[in-house]
DNA sequence: TTTTTGTGGTTGTCTATACAAGTACAGTCA
DNA sequence: TGACTGTACTTGTATAGACAACCACAAAAA
């Protein structure tokens, strides 16, 4: 969220939801209301605060989008369980990462190829194997520090101009999201040691572990492209933050 | 373009809002607008759909608050640049975790006792160096294999039973919580070797690394707890998904 | 006793209207 | 030319009222 958790700053006067929300979520936080608890009904806090109802339901229904209360239709709002720590991560496009620290970015394009796919490679991508696929493999670095080596399989029917662009000036990522709009994403995160080719691209002392993430894009129900981005460990990693 | 579009489907009458919403998300999945492009205003939505401004508001209003669209007062509606794949990813009680796999959850206490803050410990509190705190090293298993070894530093002010918990029948995570207030957390995740008591705990061949998730929880400005988990390759990893 | 029916309270949605605040642009004035 | 102003359009917020859907609970009926 973007306004102040707390009352009013000096921005003007807040919306009149808003102060609704800060209050039940300051009250919530703050061990006014506990889990489980039931919250005022919208009609209490319409006299409460001298608004209209609409506004205390706008002020819930976001709540209730947040994660924060659960609401019943017929019984009445409550407070939700919070057994659980959900944050947005965000995947970034990496050249935005950097550029967004200040820093320097640099792709290295080692392989850029068109190949059979191995009965593995085509089920990443829906495919029948012995398909022709695109893949490549680009090495990114931060500063002349390489952070990321990211082994792609691309859908040639998605996108057939994939081994005509140029991506050490625009990455695959940024090049694929203009080419088929995003639908849908799967992704794992995991450690794992590198292999050889990548140890070797990334520069990785021996024994340092890496941080895998496995992507998986779809648009309009086809599987785009398959990705394996390999992290090492000791330069990158994620990180998130949860607010009540 | 008529009206409803596509899926309303099954469910019986879906609201006016949703028709908006899933015309929109679906036009812009479907590249029919690209991103960056302006949208129709709420006035035109207004007369295409036949309802109020109201509705359409709405409508409008979660597709921007779902990071679909950008709204610029006096200018209008437009596509949002999706280079982004944000999805919730969820750090859940690893109890909860298990037992929704349908699993046998064990968890096996190595230390539980109270001692004097280094200073980079008190500084993952915000305390001061030599303060008392509770340390507890928990292994968790999923039936039967060893999957996180939760390294856990509690601020005594917030939690003063944590030494009396039975931390085999209840996590510390759903202890803490019941105890005080989740407002905020912070966290990242990284992968890494584990280091020689980690690897005995969790039975490690030598060489796999781990996935480590560190966590800072605070409660009413202040943090309550520090918990480092440490996960072995092999036996875990985070997924998620995102849908646009 | 058990079943049915009403009734009041609650949330979910929608409307028509209103004003505020911001932008773009054409027209006017110096 | 350049600065200013007015107007139209857009989004942001708020209101009062309405009806639907749903639930809990008590009262009435079997």
């Amino acid at each position: 969220m973007a306004t102040p958790s707390s009352s009013a700053a000096g921005d003007g006067p807040s919306p009149q939801y808003l102060k609704v929300k800060t209050h039940l979520r300051e009250g919530i936080a703050g061990g006014r209301w506990r889990p489980g608890e039931r919250l005022p009904s919208e009609a209490e806090l319409t006299g409460t605060f001298g608004v209209s109802r609409m506004t205390v339901n706008r002020a819930l229904r976001e709540l209730h989008q947040e994660g924060m209360i659960e609401r019943v239709q017929g019984v009445g709002t409550f407070v939700a369980q919070l057994h659980r720590i959900a944050s947005t991560l965000t995947v970034r496009d990496v050249h935005e990462e950097i550029a967004e620290r200040g820093h320097r970015h640099e792709a290295r394009v080692h392989v850029l190829e068109t190949l059979k796919a191995s009965a593995e490679q085509a089920a990443m991508l829906g495919l029948r194997a012995g398909t022709t696929l695109f893949h490549s493999v680009i090495v990114h670095r931060e500063n002349g520090i390489a952070i990321q080596c990211e082994d792609r399989l691309v859908n040639p029917a998605c996108a057939p101009a994939y081994m005509d662009q140029d991506f050490e000036r625009v990455t695959p990522t940024h090049y694929l999201l203009e080419v088929a709009p995003l639908s849908e994403a799967r992704y794992t995160i995991e450690a794992a040691m590198p292999n050889a080719l990548e140890a070797k691209l990334l520069g990785m002392p021996r024994g340092e572990p890496c941080l895998v993430v496995k992507r998986a894009t779809s648009s309009l129900g086809r599987t785009v492209t398959a990705v394996r981005l390999v992290h090492p460990a000791s330069r990158y990693f994620l990180e998130g933050s949860f607010q009540a």
